[in-house]
DNA sequence: AATAAAAATATAACGCGTTAGACAAAACAT
DNA sequence: ATGTTTTGTCTAACGCGTTATATTTTTATT
């Protein structure tokens, strides 16, 4: 590792820094969001109180940085690897929430963090629609290449408006207006919806399939 | 007024409600957000810091409270009243969306606390798409009675559907990510693409106008 | 090796929303 | 009118995220 070019100081650092975001991750797992707070983090982590706030900043910035280790998902999304970009788009969508349905505590945590008011926008738009924004601009782009896309649609518009579905699922998910296993079927009808509004003749068909099948889902779930 | 009828107790705490209340209306009148503290709505409405807990149970009811005052948004929609059920809904987020630019502090409050993911769906739902469920389910209802809906679509999931793209709006404006202005164009675009996806052929071309009449207003604001 | 400078840590506190428990005042019963 | 019960308010405190200050520890200098 690097840690031998570090002085004695830096590498101590880092083994604090490690030994807290561990320290977090365990207590999530252990008692979820109601345990975790910046005094048991640090009793966990053997530091001071004061020592997370030197170190990231804010509780905020430590749930940030929990996410960081998981980060694995472009890898396994190009394992799937669609023909279509129809499929495409919500193939990554269900491997994205097949995340989220495996570990829901976690996830909790990092969307309540991310999506609380008193927050900043910017942090929260590199993470979303799920991972980030360069991915899915990839995943639409090619949906516009391939004659898809209603030429006079911005891409951008429609990428913060598919955003926008993401984030207000995950909200009403968090306010226990919905269960984990509707989060799939709730997330994708609001993307077919909105791509059937975006798209050409040509997409129309198969986007409707979709919409129609997440629907029912929607549908036999709420009863 | 009905006061007359209340024993000397109830008037009194009929009273310390009210006084509570404009309390608030106050704080947030001269210093937004954050000059609203419950030590500050105790001392100013002249009661102790448990009065309000008692009287409204938490900040948060009192925010609520905060809007039955300001509901008279329905009479003033009939006034308008237009004849076309599409100009009928952006009409209505027009009106909306305007107190929000009128009174941008106090929507804010109110706004944060609704949409705080610790908070709880069912209080959202209420107030959401701006003022009720029944309203809004009104005038899908019309937009569907005039043949204009895809009849596979079902009203209450796009309902959904609208209502999360309206508070993502929301959201990302609390978050710093959209002046006031930006509202109305993002809201409207995200419904205009949402009905897009939804509607018939015979809607299509109204909307298509719409949603690029929005789009533009977009991307002249964001630069 | 001793000391000055720099850096990171720990203690104690602040203001916040919220709540438990002591206290007072109105309503009712006799 | 007096005593009892019910109802509501108030003081004091809790735990939270965060921060200013004091203290210790590591680095650099002589």
């Amino acid at each position: 590792m690097a840690e031998k070019m570090m002085s004695r100081r830096e590498a101590a650092k880092a083994d604090r820094r490690r030994r807290i975001v561990q320290a977090a991750r365990d207590l999530i797992k252990e008692t979820g969001q109601t345990g975790l707070s910046m005094r048991a983090i640090a009793a966990r982590a053997d530091v001071s109180l004061a020592t997370p706030y030197n170190l990231f900043g804010s509780k905020r910035a430590i749930i940030m940085a929990l996410l960081d280790d998981v980060q694995e998902f472009e890898e396994r999304f190009n394992e799937i690897a669609d023909a279509d970009p129809i499929d495409k788009i919500f193939a990554a969508l269900k491997l994205s929430l097949g995340y989220h349905e495996k570990d829901p505590d976690f996830y909790r945590v990092v969307w309540s963090t991310l999506l609380d008011p008193q927050g900043s926008a910017e942090q929260r738009d590199e993470l979303m629609p799920p991972q980030n924004h360069a991915f899915w601009r990839g995943l639409l782009e090619e949906f516009k290449a391939r004659d898809l896309l209603d030429e006079r649609i911005n891409l951008e518009c429609l990428q913060h408006e598919l955003g926008h579905t993401f984030a207000a699922v995950m909200l009403t998910w968090l306010m226990g207006g919905r269960e984990t296993s509707d989060l799939m079927p709730s997330i994708c009808y609001g993307f077919a919806l909105s791509l059937l509004g975006a798209s050409t003749e040509a997409a129309r068909p198969s986007l409707m399939v979709k919409l129609l099948e997440f629907q029912n889902q929607k549908q036999t779930l709420e009863t």
